[in-house]
DNA sequence: TGTGACACATCGTATCACGAAGTATATCGC
DNA sequence: GCGATATACTTCGTGATACGATGTGTCACA
């Protein structure tokens, strides 16, 4: 996949990732594989980002002697998934732009 | 609209705008304004990328007295637009998983 | 004992959109 | 004729950011 065009849904995506649930960086990646591919270091460098952005909290809890930073969403958060919804409405006719065929003789 | 969501589709814009007849820089920018506002910067800096990547080729042509220069697609140009297109089916289905609302009660 | 999965962190680099500023010509109103 | 506006392209600097490389440490299993 293109980076460019990755660039603009990984950060809707993270937080679609723990929309429902609190996660955690190793798991969000995870069940992000199906869709995304992502490395751990921009991972958490979206993670890091997004928390300065307050759309985010973490929190620190331990699990088998490992720390585990669980991350959950605010409603800042759930207001960007909001505008990346409303973003790609106009990606959408954009994407109609690029892809027509030129019909008839003109 | 987000700058990164921009950036993943603004390559294959510019191609689809000289798709069907070779253009110049301010008809780009006025062809695209409907879909997509972009600065004269940002133009011009692609077309010399695209350029590079033997996605265009570039003709000077006087008109009224100024200097223009004609954009047109090579095949490279075409295939780049056709990977969009690929590209973006990947990007339909992480729609889907952003977008989605949690279903029943799990 | 070592290999791989788990888990997070940091650093440097390359890419790139954009604002600002500049150059130059043509046209139109006054 | 003169200023404003449109046309047309260029260059420079900056900030954002995805990612590879590398590092730290734990745990399970053979």
């Amino acid at each position: 996949m293109d980076i460019q065009l990755k660039r603009g849904i990984l950060d809707a995506c993270v937080l679609a990732a723990i929309k429902n649930d609190d996660s955690y960086g190793y798991q969000i990646i995870k069940d992000m594989k199906p869709y995304l591919e992502l490395s751990e270091s921009t991972l958490y460098t979206i993670l890091k980002r997004l928390e300065t952005a307050e759309m985010l909290t973490v929190r620190s809890q331990e699990h088998d002697g490992r720390l585990r930073k669980y991350y959950h969403i605010t409603e800042k958060g759930r207001a960007r998934i909001e505008e990346f919804r409303r973003d790609f409405q106009e990606i959408l006719s954009i994407y109609q732009f690029i892809t027509r065929e030129e019909t008839e003789n003109e």
